[in-house]
DNA sequence: GATTGCATGTAAGGGGTTACATGATTTT
DNA sequence: AAAATCATGTAACCCCTTACATGCAATC
């Protein structure tokens, strides 16, 4: 995914820490992508170094000090560089459906079971997304859409799935 | 993935070497993994180690020995113990929605550029999962729907959202 | 004559996560 | 009293891809 503009495109709403970062994307993006402190700090700090972004260092008392970061003209135009380029394929990996594939080695009543949790994580997913987008009254709800409009398809189609396989 | 299981599972329904199993794989699982030379035979050489699988050199004439391998009991077991735990959560990157979350960065020319690209390559997408279907005549399509009703939702999320972004 | 297919493998590198280290403050 | 929040960072590791090395045969 390239951190680097992950990071670049979120200091591109708002100057942050790197803790700043984490939240927010885990808020904004949650469903899309993530952000562990180990990839965090050292692609922070390689930005610093390519001039992409400044630091501003705030002291703080009781905990280590704040570095807030500020992308740079030069960091709006790689990234504005970046977005214009056509967005590598989207890479999925839903060990759910290899196992299924690979159901021939099970019983039938595991199939069944597989196919239920499955049935049961997707609505759990609906519910949450659902409930989050309550929260965040209105704007910006097309992600939210996003991912409500895959889950429903998998429901439709694990419904399909289920009374193609049950006969058998 | 882990691709122990993955190599495990094409082995359980035929014996074959590495270089058939990434040819199998991608024939028939291309949508939703991979497996490079540079995962398969070092992972096979492990399962060899482990006692999952067994090998049966057969040498040739003109090419390196073709080694084939079978998957023995103990490797049915631990396929089969492996199947029945819960499917690993999705793991899924579209930087397509990475972008068009950092749109704003853009001018609306080239987000109309950016959702053109990705309705056209959805329905490149539909047009090639619709022409394996049809080749391969009937059975086991289930995945190929999967992929169908995925790429369905997303042509009409599409519309909805261009149609919300053209008044901006 | 160049590309594709068959068939094995290795080495280097990319990109990331997890767990750890530190430590006060606020909430439960 | 325990856990979560704030806030930085590093080190070890995992998993995988890409590119390379080898080399004949068949096809275009």
């Amino acid at each position: 995914m390239s951190y680097k503009y992950l990071i670049l495109g979120m200091l591109s709403e708002n100057p942050m820490s790197g803790y700043d970062i984490k939240k927010v994307v885990k808020q904004a993006l949650g469903g899309i992508t993530s952000a562990s402190y180990g990839t965090l700090y050292p692609t922070l700090h390689k930005l610093l170094e390519e001039g992409c972004v400044s630091m501003q260092e705030i002291p703080q008392r009781t905990r280590p000090s704040k570095k807030v970061y500020h992308i740079t003209d030069r960091g709006r135009e790689e990234l504005r560089e970046w977005l214009k380029q056509p967005a590598s394929t989207d890479q999925v990996r839903r060990e759910f459906l290899l196992k299924l594939y690979l159901a021939h080695n099970l019983e039938p009543k595991d199939v069944q079971i597989m196919l239920a949790m499955r049935r049961a994580e997707t609505e759990q997913t609906v519910r949450e997304v659902l409930a989050d987008k309550a929260r965040q009254t209105g704007e910006k709800s097309w992600l939210a859409d996003y991912t409500l409009a895959m889950c429903e398809a998998e429901l439709n189609w694990l419904t399909d799935f289920e009374s193609r396989y049950k006969p058998l």
